[in-house]
DNA sequence: TATCAGGTGGGAAAAAGTGGGAAATAATAA
DNA sequence: TTATTATTTCCCACTTTTTCCCACCTGATA
């Protein structure tokens, strides 16, 4: 279970450490792909398999329309990135997809369950503040079970 | 049964104390989570498997594609953290969840049944006197009948 | 007063994160 | 094709943070 937030330096050669915590469940290859929100999404090929499957299934309803479906996809899989971790932990991440989030310097990587996300530092603390009156009111409702 | 309230220290290397009355049932590893209100909560690995199956199980499959569950799912998982209780009984607080609270120097640890709570400590005496009063009001309501 | 249990503080060792040089590879120009 | 330059990869070393362990303090108890 992939859990936590870490600030790491993102370097001169675009390298970030991947959180210790993270490195035996992500394991030594990654995929990097464009997020949904302000950032990247980051997978196991395990998972990007079940996920990029799901994607590209046109029979599986993703209430899409069909164009809409196919733009998306182009988006995804188009801009997806396959990493290998070296040897101390790090990943490097290619510069077409720090551009989209305007990575740079500080980058959150945030721990989601199954995904680990990577968010520019300043924009993942406004997202979090955004979201944490809402989240606590959609916390009560959960609770309430 | 965890009840009771204690006033500990939390310490240069965020580190505090968890009451040794609690120790047991918790175990070695809890996860520590934002509450509701201004507090933290402490989930055993057991419960903890139980809140955040109940999360994931409302992830249907591609769970990030829908925003609300996207934002929730990072509130929630983001800023849980797995920590282990060392050797003498202290855990270990993250930063990023002491801001939330305004944890600092004294943290007031309660035991709510099933979970344990940390709070501020002023936060925790304010939140004391203000749920006494609604009981003295809410006493006197029921004695007016 | 001696002892014990629970809590607190801090030094030293280990781990994690960061930066940068050198080797290897790729790209470009002659 | 070869020489030159740029880029990427690999590895080493430094710094900071975290972890581990020991010692001390305080209050309760016999």
């Amino acid at each position: 279970m992939l859990i936590g937030e870490y600030i790491h330096t993102i370097d001169e050669k675009n390298r970030v450490s991947l959180p210790v915590k993270f490195r035996k469940e992500m394991g030594k290859k990654i995929i990097i792909t464009p997020g949904l929100g302000q950032c990247l999404f980051i997978f196991t090929t395990k998972e990007w398999e079940k996920v990029s499957k799901k994607l590209s299934d046109s029979e599986s309803d993703l209430s899409f329309l069909k164009a809409d479906q196919r733009s998306f996809n182009r988006y995804m899989f188009g801009r997806a990135a396959e990493v290998e971790i070296d040897s101390i932990g790090r990943m490097l991440i290619p510069e077409f997809l720090q551009e989209g989030i305007r990575l740079r310097d500080k980058a959150a990587i945030i721990g989601v369950s199954d995904r680990v996300e990577v968010w520019n530092e300043k924009a993942w603390s406004e997202q979090k503040e955004k979201v944490a009156k809402e989240a606590e009111q959609l916390a009560e409702k959960l609770g309430e079970d």
